[in-house]
DNA sequence: GCAATCACG
DNA sequence: ACGTACGTGATTGCG
């Protein structure tokens, strides 16, 4: 008996390439794609013993449906080049095992494969047609069964007419009718909107057919049958284009879709070509295989049989057994700001069995025992960013709790300037097997999309499964590299505290920060016309590049800095030159209102949580390369403070509760009394330990005087050599931050470091350390890798010093203020305290606190803090509070 | 998406 | 002779 195949070519490929992680050949050609149709193709011929089979393929890029609908398929992302470079191959691989393949001028696939299963039809022959596309069943009928792919490409489902009634209880014509009433996103056919696969379903059982409903919408009320009349038209023209069109002028005869089985001696090098050696060993071609290279073979057989299950309600019991031997996870989510995030789905992980549960069914009842555990700190995960994680679930009402090992952290510590690897990064950088990158599942930007879930299911359990192998290799790295410690009791530890401290967020007035914005609005309209006035004309005054036009060109100002692009008018050039001309003080003014309208009235106002009335920022711990923390959405920890305008700012951050006040404690001095630390510069450690004015200290030892003979002028330019020396002195430097010629600025530096000889030792020894090492560390082993230390370059050697100098004490202080951070929350906790932490601000921790805990944490919090960690000078936090951050100085 | 500017430590 | 201070994030304009 004859029995066709008909493979829908295009879906099937498209389908493989996303459930299959990238493989590559030795050539650097992508072939995961190729190897999934393959492995299909090669099951299916085993299984049903096909006498003939095609593989129908789209062709062209316009095909007739267009010109009925312009945006048909227009939702659809663009094929991924990895993608479109592997037709190619297939269509070489398919020639080599003796199965044709059609392409037929402006038609698609399934119309091919609609028009050859009506024929066949019609002649009585048995047919099986295979597709990913559920459209497909509509061509199901006594001769023809229809099998749908799930779990990747291996797996099928078989449909007649039988199970379609089972299933939907429609025949397989009503298929069509489904469609057009309920749309399909990813072909960009409307359908009738608000209208799903159930209550599509409820109107045909009723009425049959799309036209049947149209016509019965009389008995039909409320929303459903203003949406079905507002909507009639859609709904035709959906189904016109889920029909598939089954009159293809097809050229082909019956002799030319005959299979006659895979011959060796053509299978067998294209196969070897590809390097699939899994493939010819199954097809006992072993002989063909190219020259052995083991670890691409093992990458392929892993990948190929990674064991994936997307749970689905009844499901959720097996999962369940299995969660005590669940040690990974990751949560997929959406959009850069954790507190916004949706949650999209949860991939976990065993050593051998891998799980996708989709959001929607983990707020289920039923998921009850799965939620139990994600919340369960005695459950220990590894994961991806669980930080994010952690705040996403949390604002679905998901508690998580058992971060033991977060893979993106660890990579963090491990070479912090090699910014935020993602799980492919990671994965191929450990030899495991490769991940689709995310902007070819999801595409990127505004075409961000979620894929059907047999492909996200696929792409979530993976990442999971790519946790496993990374966190496994890292504690190995972290061991040699001396950083357990640094990434065990302090980092892991504080991403839960960070966490606790950006869910509750710090209350803002709102109502003060809108009439703070008035203020400032009429000031800014006073300066803008002003300034127009005196210039004679209207400009935009925030083009940087108009205000150079008018200033230099139109009034004639000299030129005291460029940019690459013209005119520099930064705040330095602008006090240059304000003696010439009156304007220029004007528009520094409204140079800094604006800063403050534009950033911090309106861009916290839109930060307040509706649903808290606080703001909520996000602490990025794997960002600084230095160990400092970030803050982002908003950022908090760049808060005007220095000019009394724009402190006031502050005044709006205020309790969450009444009767609570803001303490804030910051430590003083902490990056010098580091460097004196790790200097072990004798006079500057007596600094210290005698806790004098650091830069009246330095101002008498540089200059050579008395405390009383310091003036301002001097401990000025003491302060900014101290800083200097923090930021990797260089006298141009110096002599750029005091306005004097370098000389005179290198001449300071020679004079401190006669006097700080220590520190002189420690800047000369680090960076030869650098070199020698090729990092430097910071006093809890933090390490940054400083590549560039040996450049031939002038400029880049430099930069690589002056980091060398800089980041073990930058870094040293992030230590420290985290370490506090982490005792902090110890002390509180295990006190039973109410007082909550909620802001860091590099060497600040801000803190809300109740009246009767007041007196206590005044003492507690500059103890902790100054008991951080012991050095050989005191370590000095100083506190303050009051009814408002403002207040709090 | 980048450059310029400016807020913080 | 070389040409810059160390570490961040948000806003705006512009090609």
């Amino acid at each position: 008996m004859d029995k066709l195949i008909l493979i829908d070519g295009n879906n099937i490929i498209y389908r493989a390439f996303f459930a299959m992680p990238p493989l590559t050949n030795t050539a650097g050609q992508q072939t995961n794609a190729v190897y999934g149709f393959t492995t299909m193709l090669l099951r299916l011929i085993e299984e049903h013993k096909p006498t003939h089979m095609i593989v129908a393929f789209d062709a062209g890029k316009v095909t007739f449906r267009h010109e009925g609908y312009e945006d048909y398929k227009g939702g659809r992302q663009k094929t991924p080049p990895e993608l479109s470079e592997q037709f190619p191959l297939l269509k070489d691989l398919l020639r080599n095992l003796g199965v044709p393949q059609f392409e037929i001028g402006n038609y698609e696939a399934d119309d091919i494969i609609g028009t050859i299963s009506r024929q066949a039809d019609e002649a009585g022959r048995q047919v099986m047609i295979v597709s990913g596309d559920k459209d497909m069943l509509q061509l199901a009928s006594e001769h023809t069964t229809v099998a749908l792919i799930r779990k990747g490409v291996t797996e099928v489902e078989l449909y007649g007419p039988e199970q379609i009634r089972e299933k939907y209880d429609l025949t397989p014509e009503q298929i069509i009718d489904l469609k057009g009433l309920m749309g399909d996103a990813s072909d960009n056919i409307p359908g009738v909107p608000g209208v799903g696969e159930k209550t599509a379903l409820k109107l045909l059982h009723q009425f049959g057919s799309v036209e049947g409903v149209l016509a019965g919408t009389g008995e039909l009320k409320g929303k459903m049958k203003e949406k079905l009349e507002a909507h009639a038209e859609d709904a035709v023209m959906s189904k016109k284009l889920a029909t598939i069109y089954r009159e293809v002028p097809l050229e082909h005869s019956w002799e030319d879709m005959i299979f006659n089985g895979i011959s060796a001696d053509t299978a067998g090098p294209a196969l070897a070509k590809l390097e699939f050696k899994s493939l010819l060993e199954r097809l006992s071609l072993s002989a063909y295989a190219p020259v052995a290279d083991g670890e691409e073979g093992a990458a392929e057989v892993e990948a190929a049989t990674l064991d994936i299950s997307i749970v689905s309600e009844d499901e959720l019991e097996a999962l369940n057994e299995a969660l005590p031997s669940i040690s990974a996870l990751h949560v997929e989510s959406n959009g850069d700001n954790p507190h916004r995030a949706e949650v999209i789905g949860v991939g976990l992980s065993t050593l051998e069995r891998h799980y996708y549960v989709p959001f929607e069914l983990l707020q289920k009842p039923a998921a009850a025992k799965l939620r139990d555990w994600l919340g369960d700190e005695k459950a220990p995960k590894s994961g991806y960013d669980l930080h994010r994680a952690d705040l996403a679930l949390h604002w679905q009402g998901i508690a998580f709790a058992g971060a033991a090992h977060d893979v993106q952290l660890a990579a963090y510590l491990l070479d912090p300037t090699e910014a935020n690897q993602n799980l492919n990064d990671l994965a191929t950088k450990y030899g495991l097997p490769r991940l689709s990158p995310d902007e070819d599942v999801f595409g990127k930007g505004a075409k961000y999309k979620i894929p059907e879930l047999e492909i996200l299911g696929n792409h979530v359990a993976r990442k999971s499964a790519a946790v496993l192998g990374i966190a496994q290799k890292q504690q190995q790295e972290l061991i040699e590299t001396a950083m357990t410690g640094l990434f065990e009791d302090l980092e892991m530890p504080l991403s839960r505290i960070l966490a606790d401290m950006e869910k509750q967020g710090i209350a803002v007035n709102e109502g003060d920060l809108k009439e703070l914005g008035k203020e400032f609005e009429a000031q800014i309209s006073k300066l803008v016309t002003e300034i127009y006035e005196i210039c004679g004309t209207e400009f935009n005054l925030n083009s940087p590049k108009q205000l150079g036009e008018i200033l230099f060109v139109k009034l004639g100002l000299p030129v005291v800095k460029k940019t690459k692009t013209g005119y520099s008018t930064d705040a330095e050039v602008l006090e240059k030159l304000a003696p010439y001309h009156d304007v220029v003080r004007l528009i520094l003014q409204y140079r800094t209102i604006a800063k403050l309208q534009s950033t911090y009235v309106e861009g916290l106002l839109k930060e307040i949580s509706p649903k808290t009335g606080k703001v909520h920022t996000f602490y990025r711990q794997t960002i600084a390369a230095t160990g400092r923390l970030s803050s982002q959405f908003p950022n908090l920890q760049n808060i005007p403070i220095r000019l009394e305008e724009g402190r006031k700012i502050r005044k709006v951050f205020v309790p969450s509760e009444p009767g609570w006040s803001i303490l804030a404690a910051d430590y003083s001095q902490i990056e010098l009394r580091v460097l004196a630390h790790i200097s072990g510069d004798e006079r500057m450690k007596e600094a210290f330990l005698h806790d004098m004015d650091i830069h009246t200290k330095t101002a008498m030892d540089v200059f050579g005087v008395t405390a009383d003979q310091v003036d301002s002028n001097m401990r000025r330019a003491a302060k900014a050599v101290n800083f200097g020396i923090v930021y990797g002195i260089s006298d141009y430097g110096l002599s750029q931050n005091l306005n004097i010629p370098r000389k005179e600025a290198a001449q300071f530096i020679e004079q401190y470091f006669e006097v700080y000889q220590g520190v002189r030792r420690y800047m000369d020894d680090i960076v030869v350390d650098a070199r020698k090492h090729g990092y430097v560390t910071t006093l809890l082993e933090r390490r940054r890798y400083l590549p560039e230390i040996n450049a031939k370059n002038f400029n880049l050697r430099s930069f690589a010093e002056r980091t060398a100098m800089n980041t073990p004490i930058q870094g040293t202080a992030a230590d420290i203020i985290k370490l506090a951070m982490v005792h902090m929350d110890k002390a509180l906790f295990e006190r039973g305290l109410k007082s909550r932490m909620l802001l860091q601000v590099h060497d600040e921790l801000v803190f809300e606190v109740p009246e009767d805990e007041m007196e206590l944490m005044k003492t507690l919090l500059p103890e902790v803090m100054g008991g951080a960690l012991q050095l050989s000078v005191p370590l000095k936090a100083e506190v303050s509070f009051g009814s408002n951050w403002y207040e709090a100085k």
